[in-house]
DNA sequence: GAGTCAACGATTTTCGAAAATCTTCTCCAT
DNA sequence: ATGGAGAAGATTTTCGAAAATCGTTGACTC
């Protein structure tokens, strides 16, 4: 076997990438158990680095362990939306918060660098080619990372990471509702506007909201 | 070799616990290297195991993975202590807020048996012996558990957990210099006192006070 | 018919060694 | 002296198979 790395130093951090993609992506359903032999197979690796690879992603809960039972992937349900969602508010608002309030030109700039890449993928709609929904994946979760980057506090910022990799779990699960009365553009503009405006905790406030709204409106999802 | 199990399901589990502890009691030193040839003879017990633990312990903060450079005890600073409490002030604080308001008889029922039982073991003092140390430090970690137990939101008890054991790491540096002018015993029996009293503002005010207190006295150690 | 238990198959967990990688030291040229 | 190439040693990372464990099936008893 042993094949070429793609990203990372070793073949468990590809072994990472590789199972919260295939996650990510819809391959695994919560709840599925994750057996070895079909993430090595997967990965075309051996059992080890897949194994450390389990052991990372359970550590941002993403995967769940049962002893002896093996891993299998974290479900998803209406109480861990609201649970997160609650988490957020709470640590993001006092991140945007801080950061507003000790953030310098640099940060600005970062803000602003990250918002336009963001706002140049028109909007976030089913009938866009996945690779373009991927991107704007990736330039929104920069955009929020930006937004609270300049805090000061890294545990903090650590939590505000793994809580965003977890709500996405729920986004990512509902492209498609979102198109319609909401103004998620407008939203993240709002943002930027009292960011710069260096209104702390109206940009608290705002970022809350956004959470909120952006939770109800996935709770339909869940009304089964 | 192949040794019987301690107290979890697989040897990875007691590895875990085995190099935690062993973290904890000094025997290895904020920055120094992890070699598994010596964890694995200190757990007696293969690579692949000792390995997963360090994956879990990573996870916490405990240690920290360079790759291919293997694994080290995560350092100290003044810098993370603050960092560190001002989180734990930010989470546990809402936390103990929440705990309050939706906290029913069992959880008071909870708090005053935990506080008991840590108020047994008089005052925390160096010429103790290490085992009694022992036990007042997992009464003091069960009593601070009971108190966020109720806030009904299992993300940020799992975050403050996780705080909370980062944070022991520094308690721990210090058994010494605590036992001046601070009346710690009091601050717990004012925080049980608030909790009854259903005052969840001034619970949230005095435990976010009673880390402010515990950092501050750590912080001569740093003065180096 | 219901319940118990042993044996089997599937899967995880662990082992011990091989491969890959980093570090250090030596030696040589500048 | 200084700096760099390269070999040797130490350590991590990965492999493939063996051991341990769990869930299930099916025979056997009450």
């Amino acid at each position: 076997m042993q094949q070429k790395r793609t990203g990372s130093r070793t073949l468990a951090g590809d072994a990472y990438e590789a199972i919260r993609q295939a996650i990510g992506a819809g391959d695994f359903k919560p709840g599925d158990r994750l057996r070895f032999a079909d993430l090595q197979a997967l990965c075309d690796m051996s059992v080890t680095p897949v194994r450390e690879a389990l052991a990372r992603l359970t550590a941002e809960g993403f995967t769940v362990l049962d002893d002896h039972r093996g891993y299998s992937v974290a479900p998803l349900s209406l109480a861990e939306l609201r649970d997160v969602t609650a988490t957020r508010q709470l640590c993001e608002g006092e991140a945007v918060r801080l950061s507003v309030l000790n953030g310098d030109a640099d940060w600005e700039a970062r803000l602003v660098a990250a918002h336009h890449l963001m706002a140049r993928i028109p909007q976030v709609r089913d009938d866009m080619p996945t690779a373009m929904r991927e991107d704007w994946e990736a330039r929104h979760a920069t955009f929020h990372a930006a937004l609270v980057s300049a805090c000061g506090s890294p545990v903090l910022l650590e939590i505000c990471e793994k809580l965003f990799s977890r709500a996405d779990r729920y986004r990512r699960l509902s492209v498609s509702l979102s198109g319609g009365a909401r103004d998620v553009a407008g939203e993240h503009r709002r943002l930027v506007e009292l960011a710069l405006a260096r209104d702390a905790e109206g940009a608290a406030s705002a970022l809350r909201e956004h959470y909120g709204l952006t939770a109800a409106a996935l709770e339909g999802f869940f009304a089964v």
